[in-house]
DNA sequence: TTGTAAGCGTTATCAT
DNA sequence: ATGATAACGCTTACAA
């Protein structure tokens, strides 16, 4: 960008002073004669005025940046996450600084430190595990701090908006029971991430509801990254059970998950029964179209920058706020009865 | 976020002058005795201190912003280039500010407001094709524009980098009519896009260069969003003399058109043939696997930062550059002769 | 109603 | 090697 004009250029050409030009740029912060104030404003539209944040912010802090740390915006489910939260914010009038972390903690402080040089106004974010103590500073500086879809159980003082993960994978696997199935595996996110735990949990709740055996075997952690979920795959139908129903409850290893299947000629549902936690319209163009565990999006979305801005505006409710938005199982065509082979 | 130190506080717990600090914070701005540069980072190690960033860029230019305007990050295609080029401005030290336009010229503008506001050191963008005189105005004040995937041809001084829409299309109706397909239709995005219009003009050379009819009625342009796509299929297949063969050439539309082509129970590749534009790990997953156009997000994302940046650096080539990447074609199982039912 | 001037937190120029 | 100090562009008491 060449060099801009300034509120002085503006209030010169106008013959006022800045201070004028300062109350036409902010209304309500003081009295401007109808007269002069148009005369401003045209000014400021043949000179191709506009008032430079850096500025603005150098006074107040910034209630005008959010900070967005995700993981990786390959995913879908991140993607639309992303998608939402910019809708949400613009429609607030504050702007989104993406960051991404690969998953990978160096990268996360690195990325952190950025959100805290910019005194962003929030930070929404999908914690990696680590850094525990960078997350702690953050919040004794007093920064709205928001986690979504994630969270890290020994920092019990931040906001959280993510589904009931537990009670998710719960009804998940007991549709599974219900039809029948009495080994039915689970590939989750690793041990690390409370989604990962959280479905597994809920995935032993079902099981025992349903007065099953509980077989460690069949209950697979995998990474986020790389190919995972399809060495799960592997790992499973290589049992001397193997299960006879399988829950994708790891959203970034869906399709690698259903990739290893296809490859090792495993057919749905007959053969294995699936359910997935991912929401993607491909899910339903599938053959056959797949049962899904489908995520509220828009409302982890419009929840998290609630928060981020409500505790920005000093309304700091003093205790953390957990949000818990129900995830919806629909029902399509890749569970069947077992041996319906 | 709380009251911060600033450079000043640090500069007196250390018995420094603010010089001082600014010049262990800036490393080449000026000597500074070891012991003092020690004891410096001693005190903003305990102090907890961060440079502000909206200080910093008050003095000079912001050359650590980017902003990034996508029509939508919900597409799977946006979303990747948003991954990507966020990666790559990390790699360079800069952030992203992301912003979407729901293919809203009103929108748009607005944003356009706000990064210039801003003053990012550079736009890359998803044009939505009109506010043609704020890209103007964009230009004329030296911003560093650069449109990626899409561009607006009554600009030409804005730099572009997309794949070769032409020849991509081409390629895709020139396999299917290689394979005897006399009647191939196609789904492309709005004739006021360049993709939508670069593409048809691809179909028409590859049918031309087959010496096949050129029926109109098999060109079908969709917008990007809503149900567009899925209305399109509907047409062509309650056409007299319906298409043996389908290009659909718009990302976005691409589920639309296979949810509509499944409820009409049009069987693939058996009574239609079929590519799309689109390079989602699903199309591989379906049934049967489908044939596609792949575009390198890398490189479009790549150049785009690279151009952005280096223009930003006053680097200012005076000629618009643009860059057409290679798409490639990837054939899997979703096109076979037609009549073949 | 309008103008003056003091910051906001950094960087950079000159002195010392 | 270090220290004052003047910007940077804007907001905001406080005066006029």
């Amino acid at each position: 960008m060449q060099k801009q004009p300034t509120i002085r250029d503006v209030a010169h050409a106008a013959g006022v002073s800045v201070a004028v030009v300062s109350r036409v740029l902010n209304p309500g912060s003081g009295p401007v004669a109808a007269a002069t104030r148009g005369r401003v404003n045209d000014v400021m539209q043949t000179l191709g005025y506009h008032p430079r944040t850096a500025a603005r912010e150098l006074k107040h802090g910034p209630a005008t940046t959010l900070g967005l740390l995700l993981a990786d915006v390959s995913n879908p489910f991140f993607a639309r996450l992303a998608d939402h939260v910019v809708q949400e914010a613009h429609a607030r009038g504050i702007q989104v600084l993406l960051m991404t972390t690969q998953e990978d903690d160096r990268l996360e402080s690195e990325r952190l430190s950025t959100l805290i040089e910019r005194r962003v106004s929030g930070i929404i974010a999908t914690p990696t595990g680590n850094n525990l103590e960078i997350w702690k500073k953050l919040q004794d500086m007093g920064a709205d701090v928001v986690f979504v879809d994630r969270s890290i159980p020994s920092l019990p003082e931040v906001d959280v908006v993510s589904i009931n993960n537990t009670e998710s994978a719960r009804a998940a696997t007991a549709l599974l029971a219900a039809h029948g199935h009495r080994r039915i595996g689970i590939i989750s996110g690793p041990a690390s991430s409370t989604t990962g735990r959280d479905r597994i949990a809920g995935h032993r709740q079902a099981l025992e509801a349903a007065g099953l055996d509980q077989d460690d075997l069949l209950i697979r952690s995998a990474a986020f990254r790389g190919a995972a979920g399809g060495d799960a795959v592997t790992a499973l139908l290589s049992l001397e059970h193997p299960p006879t129903a399988l829950v994708v409850a790891n959203t970034a290893q869906v399709t690698t998950v259903l990739r290893r299947l296809a490859h090792a000629g495993v057919s749905i549902p007959d053969e294995l029964s699936v359910i997935v936690f991912e929401d993607s319209p491909w899910t339903e163009l599938m053959t056959p179209p797949l049962t899904i565990v489908r995520q509220p999006i828009d409302l982890l979305a419009r929840h998290s920058v609630q928060l981020a801005l409500s505790n920005a505006s000093g309304q700091t409710s003093g205790k953390p706020t957990t949000i818990r938005v129900e995830a919806e199982l629909i029902e399509r065509s890749s569970v069947a009865r077992p041996g319906s082979k």
